[in-house]
DNA sequence: ATGCAGACTGAATAGCCATTCAGTAAGAAT
DNA sequence: ATTCTTACTGAATGGCTATTCAGTCTGCAT
């Protein structure tokens, strides 16, 4: 067995972890499964993160962070706010199997029993509709959006996003790419004003082919 | 200990397994609370569901079952398709501390698991939409709607509820009951035109004052 | 009255898993 | 080399709860 640092095992046990919940979901998580996995005792993933709750709870947080950094990366990419919002907005939508999904619909559930998943939860979901409604604000200011609160335009429109995640998982129903982003247009233009649509077609004539 | 009838107690403990999950959640949920709050043995439980597996299930159902009597009869009440749409989103929108919403934020997370409680979810989700689109059929037939698909009108109007309830349960926003018919009214006019738009202000102003 | 079906119970049982703990050893520091 | 820190382990332990089981009791049918 090679001793790593507590760092490197701890970003190791973390990755196990959120692979193991994107595949069987959180209550099916055991510390055991995690530890076979890497061929290590389970004592170990207690010894670097003391109790199952917190390892949960750090593996969210860890899971978050990523997508966190690419939003970042997202926004900082050069191109109008049109583009910006669509992008980030086509990211967050669930596509295909919607894998990704799962894990935060679990989230959701346990964080009503959990208040420090709750936190991370809250914390990611602000810092998703302060990246969209920044990119809004910026809309306006160039005047290609129109609306009256930029935040409550990103809420709307990443919740109608959430509910289409459900629709996909939990009620198996099938919704293409294609007609998503139909959806996801329409609603962009009833937030942001119809120059916001054409806006829009012209960034995605671009990316998407 | 005063005996019942097999399905006397089993609606009995359905009731009580319903109340306990909207309480504390669907994982937090012990056979042996149940039985205690209803004074009987946990062996009691058992012996009428078998497994607690079967009774979530079933306890599942019931809370879909009486959500959907509730609204056929708001389906049935007289009053234009206008009224009768809007009503059913109101009812299933999320309010205040949206309690009975847990309940389906949880039901969604078991069911990526549980392939009967799956059937239940897709089943009730059917119900709604085909309750929602038919009603939506009609006001197209009267002329008072447009769209061009029905269905997938009331899967995304459902979709954003589903979303808004996401919000302010698990990221504890608060989300008032006038803004969230705002919000809802603004939706439904982009879904089915202008003229629903009237037709639910005149419907609304009778009975929210 | 008597029997009987079946609702109901108390007290085990048993399985599952996180967590503990006493100890081992690897590698850095000296 | 020796020490010392600390990553790591194997083998308990302990707590929690669903489930079982061997009966008990109740109200109905005869």
């Amino acid at each position: 067995m090679t001793r790593k640092t507590a760092q490197a095992r701890r970003v190791e046990v973390l990755g196990e972890t959120v692979r193991q919940i994107r595949a069987g979901g959180m209550s099916a998580l055991r510390v055991a499964d995690v530890a076979a996995a890497m061929d290590v005792s389970a004592a170990l993933i207690i010894y670097h993160f003391e109790t199952k709750e917190k390892l949960l709870a750090e593996a969210l947080m860890y899971a978050a962070e990523s997508d966190l950094r690419k939003l970042g990366r997202i926004m900082r990419e050069p191109g109008t706010p049109a583009t910006r919002v669509m992008a980030a907005l086509e990211w967050y939508a669930p596509t295909g199997r919607a894998r990704g999904w799962q894990l935060w619909i679990d989230a959701w559930s346990f964080s009503m029993r959990d208040k420090v998943l709750a936190k991370v939860l809250v914390d990611l979901q602000g810092q998703w509709t302060d990246a969209i409604g920044g990119a809004i604000d910026e809309g306006v200011a160039e005047g290609v959006f129109t609306t009256e609160n930029s935040r409550d335009a990103a809420t709307r429109l990443t919740s109608m996003l959430d509910g289409l995640a459900v629709r996909m998982l939990v009620h198996q129903e099938r919704i293409g790419r294609l007609e998503l982003h139909a959806w996801l247009a329409r609603q962009v233009e009833l937030e942001l004003g119809e120059t916001a649509r054409k806006a829009i077609a012209c960034g995605v004539n671009n990316s998407i082919p």
